[in-house]
DNA sequence: TTGTACGCGTTATCAC
DNA sequence: GTGATAACGCGTACAA
C-alpha cells in the first residue's frame, strides 16, 4: 500500500530542503555535515522508506565492488569449501561475488568471463584450469588463480612439495621398508606436480626404497576402484613381507585403497601405512580415519582475496603503477595425523 | 597500448554515422536494421574494440538479471551441489547469481539481503533457515525457498514423505523383523519432518513392529559416533536375534552406523539392513556402498529457477497481477539400491 | 528503418 | 558546510 515508486536522492532532497549533493555526502562523507543535519536526513530516510541503489553508484564512480569467480564445479569438496571460504571474506573486504561454474569447458568459460567483464567486475579469481594463464593475463584486469598453472598471473597455491615431504617423512619414520606414491598423470606446470617431486626428492635424499606409480586412475567410483585393486595386487606380489608406506594423491584414492586392504585383511595390517592428501571429509569419515595432508583452505582463500584487493586498490589510484613482478604465494599444508599411520 | 578509454555507443555512433539509438537497437532488436547496416556496426565494434556495459543497461531498463542466493554454507555436500545445479541454470535462463553464505546467523543474513536488494536483484533463492518465511515474504520480491519452512513463500522441496515410504517399504520387503528410524529433533513445519511421518505411517499401515529414536545426535564426527555407538548397543540388547531394518536420517549417520556394525562384526551381517538419505558421496564411498534415498538435486534447482523466473517475468509486465496462491513444488526422490539392503 | 530528447540514480567538479 | 550542474552508458517514447 506504500507508494511503489522508488525514492531517490531527489525525493530526500526535496523532503529535507537540502540538495542531492548533500544527501550523497551523507552517505559517503557524513562528517562533512553537521550532526544536526545528519539527523534530519537520517529521519527523512526512514520517513520515506529509502532504499539505496548501488548500481547507480557504480555507473557514477566506476567501483562495482564485484569480484568474479569461476570454479570448475562444486561437486568436489575442495572447490566447494574454497568457494565457501572466499565468500566469507565479504566480512573483511566487502566485495560481492558473481559466480560461474565452468564444468571444464573452455568455450563457455570464455563466455562467462565476457559476461563478468560486462558487469564491471573489478577482479577475478579462477579455480578452473581450462584457459592458459597467458590468455588470462591478456584480459588486463586483476586476476588471482588458485592451485592451477600460473606462469603469467598472480596466484596462491598450497605448497604441494612440502606437503609431499611431510607425508613421505612420516611414512619413513613409521619405518616402512618401501614407499609408494600413487598418482595420475599431472603436468609439470601445475602446482600438484609438487606432490610427485617432493616424494621423489625425499626418498632420494634419504635413500629410501621407493616406487612411483603414475597412471590414469579414471574418474568414476568404479574405475578408480578397479585401478586400485590392480595396484594392490601388484604391491602385494612385488613387496611381500615388507612394510609398505602408501602415499596417495588424494583422500578419495586413499579411501579406495584402504577399503581394498581392509576387505582383504579384515583390518589395516601393520604391513600397510596409508596417507592421503586434502583433508576432505572422506578422510575423517572413512572406516579407519585416514592420515592426510590438510590444505589450509581458509588461509588460501584469504590470501587470494588480499592479493586481489591490493591490485584492485592500486588500479583505483590516479596514476596506477603497473605490476612489475608476478606474485605467487605458497601456503604450507598441515599434517593431520589419524589412524592409518603410527 | 590501445587507448584505455572505454568506448561507448556514442563513439560507435560517430564512427558509423548512425545515432546512439540505432546502436542500441543493434543489440536489442537487430532485425530492425538492414543486414548491411548490421554488418557496418559489427565491423565498427571490432575496429573500436567495444565492450558492453550491462550495468548501465540495468540502470536504464531496470532489469538486472541478477538473482540473489543465500546458502547456510558449502561445507555440506547437499548445499554445494544444489548451488552447483542452480549455477548451471544460467545456460537455460541467463540469470547471474550473487551469492552469500550466512553461516546460520540471522543478523548477518538480513544484512546480506539488504545488500542484494541494493544491487537490484530481481529475485532470491534461499536455502538457509534462520529467517522465518513470514519475514521473507515482507520483502516484496520474488522468492523461492528450498527445503526449509515455507508457510508464506513459494518453495521447492523433496517429497520427504515419499522418500521415507520408499525406504521403509524396502526394509519391510527385506523381511526385517523390526524397523528403526533414527533422527534428530526436527520441527513439524520443515520438509524433513516428512521422513519421520512417512516412516511412522508406513509402519502403522502395514502393522510392522517399529521404533522411532529421536535424539540430539550432535554435529561433530566424534559426537555423532558416540551417539550411534550408544544406539547400536541399545538395539543389540533390545532386539537380539531379530533382523533389524535401520532407516537413518542421512548418509553421514548411516555411514557411522555401518562402521560401528562393521567393526563389531567384521562385516555387515544379514541381521542388519541399512538405508540412508540424500545420496551424498559418502554413501557410495563407504566401506559397503550404502542404499539411500537420492534427492533429485538437479531437478529441484531447475524447478526452483523456473518458479522464480515465472514470478520475475510477471513483475516485468505493465500491470503485474499479484500472486494469489503460494506454490509449493514437491520433487519425488529416487531409491538408490546398493549393498546395505537386499 | 532511423533519429531526437530525455530519463535511470548516483557521484564529481567546481563554485559559493 | 552546502549547492548547481554535468557526467556515467544505455534504453525508450515519440517523431520523422
Amino acid at each position: 500500500m506504500e507508494n511503489e515508486k522508488k525514492v531517490t536522492f531527489d525525493d530526500i532532497a526535496k523532503y529535507t530542503n537540502f540538495s542531492k549533493t548533500t544527501i550523497s555526502r551523507y552517505f559517503n562523507n557524513p562528517d562533512s555535515l553537521t550532526v544536526k543535519n545528519q539527523d534530519i536526513i537520517a529521519q527523512a530516510l526512514v520517513d520515506l522508506n529509502y532504499h539505496e541503489n548501488k548500481l547507480a553508484r557504480v555507473l557514477a564512480n566506476g567501483k562495482s565492488e564485484f569480484v568474479g569467480i569461476i570454479v570448475p564445479n562444486l561437486y568436489l569438496h575442495y572447490y566447494a569449501e574454497m568457494l565457501n571460504q572466499i565468500l566469507n571474506t565479504y566480512e573483511q573486504f566487502g566485495y560481492k561475488f558473481l559466480i560461474f561454474a565452468s564444468n571444464g569447458n573452455s568455450e563457455t568459460e570464455r563466455a562467462y568471463i565476457q559476461e563478468l567483464l560486462a558487469y564491471k567486475i573489478e577482479g577475478m579469481i579462477l579455480l578452473s584450469h581450462t584457459i592458459p594463464s597467458e590468455e588470462l593475463a591478456s584480459y588486463q584486469i586483476p586476476i588471482v588463480t588458485i592451485e592451477r598453472e600460473d606462469r603469467y598471473v598472480n596466484s596462491v597455491n598450497t605448497d604441494n612439495y612440502m606437503g609431499a615431504v611431510q607425508a613421505t617423512s612420516l611414512l619413513f619414520k613409521n619405518s616402512c621398508d618401501v614407499l609408494v606414491h600413487i598418482n595420475s598423470t599431472v603436468q609439470k606446470d601445475v602446482p600438484a606436480y609438487g606432490r610427485i617431486q617432493g616424494f621423489q626428492d625425499t626418498c632420494l635424499e634419504n635413500r629410501i626404497p621407493h616406487e612411483l606409480i603414475i597412471r590414469d586412475l579414471g574418474h568414476s567410483h568404479q574405475e578408480i576402484h578397479e585401478c586400485m585393486l590392480e595396484i594392490y595386487e601388484y604391491l602385494k606380489k612385488t613387496y611381500p613381507n615388507q612394510k609398505k608406506g602408501l602415499f596417495l594423491a588424494n583422500d578419495t584414492h586413499a579411501n579406495h585403497m584402504l577399503h581394498i586392504i581392509f576387505r582383504d585383511c579384515g583390518t589395516l595390517p601393520d604391513e600397510y601405512r596409508i596417507i592421503g592428501f586434502d583433508d576432505s571429509p572422506i578422510a575423517e569419515q572413512s572406516i579407519i580415519p585416514i592420515t592426510t595432508i590438510g590444505q589450509q583452505i581458509g588461509k588460501i582463500a584469504y590470501e587470494a582475496m588480499e592479493l586481489l584487493v591490493t591490485q584492485m586498490n592500486e588500479r583505483k589510484k590516479r596514476r596506477p603503477k603497473p605490476q612489475t613482478e608476478l606474485i605467487h604465494k605458497s601456503i604450507t599444508p598441515i599434517l593431520v595425523r589419524r589412524e592409518t599411520t603410527d
